[in-house]
DNA sequence: AAAAATTTTGAATAACAGTTTCAATTTTAA
DNA sequence: TTAAAATTGAAACTGTTATTCAAAATTTTT
């Protein structure tokens, strides 16, 4: 069942891995690294960012890279969307009908060999979408 | 005609947007620094980012954000697609049917309020793809 | 056109996410 | 149980981008 035996699970890759699942919240490394210490107070930051590489590349988890700002980190690596709020930078996973994939790839004229493409959404989480109502000037 | 007749074009400006647009290469910041100043040798490196950030957001220019890396660049500013090559980071423009606009937006259950999306794809370039060939050990 | 107010510049420095190094420790294999 | 390999914590380091600030340039007001 494992994707590739050959990666351990030390305490702390397992611990991160756990956390990252308890979640929907798509952390960065700094904030998983702040939860996983609860449980691992002597964990360093450096760790957490490696092994959230190493689970990544072994498919455990999804490296979300949105644009502009830091990466994320999701637990579940089963293919779906995000969207991102401009404001905030809150992600949040978008339930879209399974059969709605995109075959675009197909008509696109270009020299480059396509292997995939990355569709994100932007948009106002419902906390900032509320706010900019009052909310008209901002820095 | 000037979308935002408060920018003032400066001569640093200038030359930073007409070297831009010569090119369809979506240069960096720091590769657009080196080609401005070979016609403005003592320009500086931040002189190049703040023009960038005020260029693209008056609409002037594109910043691409592309997954992973670094920023690069665009003087076209009209809307199209992008795709990256995931060896070389290289960006190339998309010739894309025109009207071949996804609608997903309108289709995704969320609670965020979507503003709009942003598709990248990625693959291997022509240069990327050949070696890829003979290439097989890659660091 | 001169003076005052505003913006932009160059140079240097800071902020920041992410990576790498390395000796010490832990885990796996022999 | 010993040897080999991988991982860890701590710290230093990278590379990109942002910021600070006095000086210079530009615009606006007189």
């Amino acid at each position: 069942m494992q994707k590739h035996p050959n990666l351990r699970m030390t305490r702390q890759r397992q611990v991160i891995l756990e956390e990252l699942r308890k979640v929907n919240t798509h952390p960065s490394a700094d904030e998983l690294y702040e939860m996983v210490r609860k449980r691992l107070p002597r964990i360093s930051l450096g760790t957490v960012y490696r092994n959230l590489e190493v689970l990544s590349e072994s498919g455990e988890i999804k490296k979300l890279e949105p644009g502009c700002s830091l990466k994320r980190f999701d637990g579940n690596p089963s293919e779906h969307f995000h969207i991102r709020c401009i404001r905030c930078d809150r992600i949040a996973d978008v339930p879209m009908a399974s059969d709605l994939e995109i075959d675009l790839a197909d008509m696109t004229p270009t020299e480059y060999e396509i292997l995939g493409h990355r569709l994100e959404f932007f948009g106002l989480c419902p906390y900032c979408s509320n706010n900019s109502k009052t909310d008209a000037n901002r820095s």
